[in-house]
DNA sequence: ATCACTTCTATTGTATGCAATTCGATTGTA
DNA sequence: TACAATCGAATTGCATACAATAGAAGTGAT
């Protein structure tokens, strides 16, 4: 049953990791087109989700819930804020801080992605059984791996 | 049971692409230190593998078989190269088709490669039966994102 | 109060990724 | 055989990602 080659670990048939890489990069693909409608990229779309859900939040807690270091948020909460859709604004008590806040326009931008989840599940060809399971798993690993170092 | 909320499909923690996303990349991060002693990346250790197994792809074929299109591919081969382990050449009979093939150099870092899918293993916390289910799942995910446009 | 230490964000440098376009080579067809 | 259409790579432009580093702002122990 097993083969028995001495380089099958190294096969990309029998990797883990890389049908994950390459899932990601396809579904983020089928995002594109949709928040193309709203101006937004894909990882603008995450943390705006964070946003619209919490209205304010520091930069160091947006990095802990979306995973993104500070060299790819800093830029990414330049642009939003440029487009219009949050502020950024130093805490009085401690000038490290920095607390972004979706404004009007930020959360206006919500009622149009409302369409959005529902247009990607219909894109992406999934059993109902196995997007939970899934969705069990990976909730799971992505806590494991995100959660040890804090 | 069900979140009545009418955003609940744009909460963070609602979405099966978010966690996907994160544990690729995160899973990626685990891979660098491990392939920063083969000197690198994990992009190229993909693109390896197949050229390990294979010897000899054209372009066409690499991207196909890691879903990567030209603009990724191209500058990635030609570090390859710079780097002495592979070799592109045109085909004689169709100068438009560009073959790529691993060279001894390129075949020996195969042998140094052979520890990092158990390194690998052993530092992503995942019960045995979890990574069978994950791996079918994301395997057959991967045929229907990647084989349609074909 | 001082100074080493920690924290939080920003910056720099490198490596992806992909859409869109370009360009030379090949093919199919009238 | 012209020639439009197609094909396979390469190029360009933009947006991530992250390691490493910097730098300003708090903290704590003496």
């Amino acid at each position: 049953m097993e083969s028995c080659d001495r380089y099958a670990g190294l096969k990309l048939e029998n990797q883990l990791c890389f049908p994950l890489y390459v899932c990601a990069k396809e579904v983020v693909r089928r995002y594109r087109p949709l928040l193309d409608e709203l101006g937004i990229t894909y990882t603008q779309y995450i943390a705006l989700m964070a946003l619209w859900e919490h209205r304010s939040l520091t930069m160091k807690e947006l990095g802990s819930m979306l995973c993104l270091d500070s060299g790819t948020l800093t830029p990414l909460m330049k642009k939003l804020e440029e487009a219009g859709y949050v502020e950024r604004c130093r805490d009085r008590d401690d000038e490290r801080v920095l607390t972004v806040t979706v404004n009007e326009k930020g959360m206006e931008l919500r009622e149009k992605a409302l369409s959005v989840p529902g247009e990607i599940a219909s894109c992406i060809p999934l059993p109902v059984e196995d997007a939970i399971t899934l969705a069990r798993i990976l909730r799971k690993m992505m806590a494991d791996l995100c959660g040890e170092e804090q």
